[in-house]
DNA sequence: TTGCTCCTCACGTCACGTGAGGTGGC
DNA sequence: TTGCTCCTCACGTCACGTGAGGTGGC
């Protein structure tokens, strides 16, 4: 692991395929976390693990179709269980309390999934319909040289 | 083909899957076109073919990730297109230039489906990592049970 | 007649876009 | 020092949501 190599704001936006703006915006509605102590005024500075945060943000904003708040609550979420994870590696709780983790962990991950693959069929129907046109374009371009 | 069973826009909506309010904004933006003609304040009035268009609409809408008014452009466009080969069907224009038209069409074509397909791309790579975390939480499972 | 859905403003909201005016680091 | 990017308001915009008050068809 080198030295981070502190990205400022405009990198990021960049290499993700967003806008400084949408930056700022998530972390005021909280779906990011504010970056480190920052004098106000001063410049944000963020880390490779912040881009790879932010870029699965994206993904899921883009990829589930849900407002702002809910993939904020669904991210919570996964940084309480991550938490939980961490406590664990020092004592050993009862297994039955991991247990329902993992059980509530499966099923938010089953909704995603739903949510996901619903999105994906209608993609699927309408990449159909499409090559369906182009073919009987296709057919009418051959008729007519 | 039976008398045409006129809609109101409550269960237009509700067959398609979204608010009297989205469609009164379609049309308010030229999206949808004016149903017939109707005194200001009578209730509009939809047929099949008019639902069909409206799930056509949403269903480019979601797929394509593009702005109203680029989804009104490229409607227009088709729209341009099914009037040409009206015309067609009353004359014999020259073939060139119906050839033309077809690889505008086509251009079209593969535009959407480059847009269609970058979003499935992107649904594929959320859908493998959410199956991935899925596979690795059941382990977890196994192991506390 | 009673509900129900519809109508037209018109303001509110979500997720940002876009200057306005100013400060800070290679 | 000169640009460039950054900063914070704050208003604008897109795609609708949500009442407010009223009319019209089974």
């Amino acid at each position: 692991v080198s030295t981070a190599a502190a990205l400022r704001i405009g990198d990021v936006a960049r290499t993700v395929g967003t806008t400084p703006r949408t930056i700022r915006y998530y972390e005021e509605i909280g779906l990011l976390p504010e970056t480190g102590t920052r004098a106000s005024g001063a410049h944000r500075l963020y880390s490779e693990a912040d881009v790879e945060r932010l870029r699965e943000i994206m993904r899921l904003r883009d990829g589930l179709g849900v407002t702002l708040d809910e993939l904020k609550r669904l991210v919570e979420a996964q940084d309480a269980r991550a938490v939980l994870r961490e406590e664990w590696q020092h004592g050993h709780p009862d297994s039955a309390r991991r247990l329902a983790i993992v059980e509530e962990a499966l099923g938010h991950i089953a909704v995603q999934l739903d949510l996901v693959r619903h999105r994906r069929r209608e993609l699927d129907r309408l990449e159909a319909e499409l090559t369906t046109k182009r073919r009987a374009l296709q057919a009418r371009r051959r008729e007519l040289s």
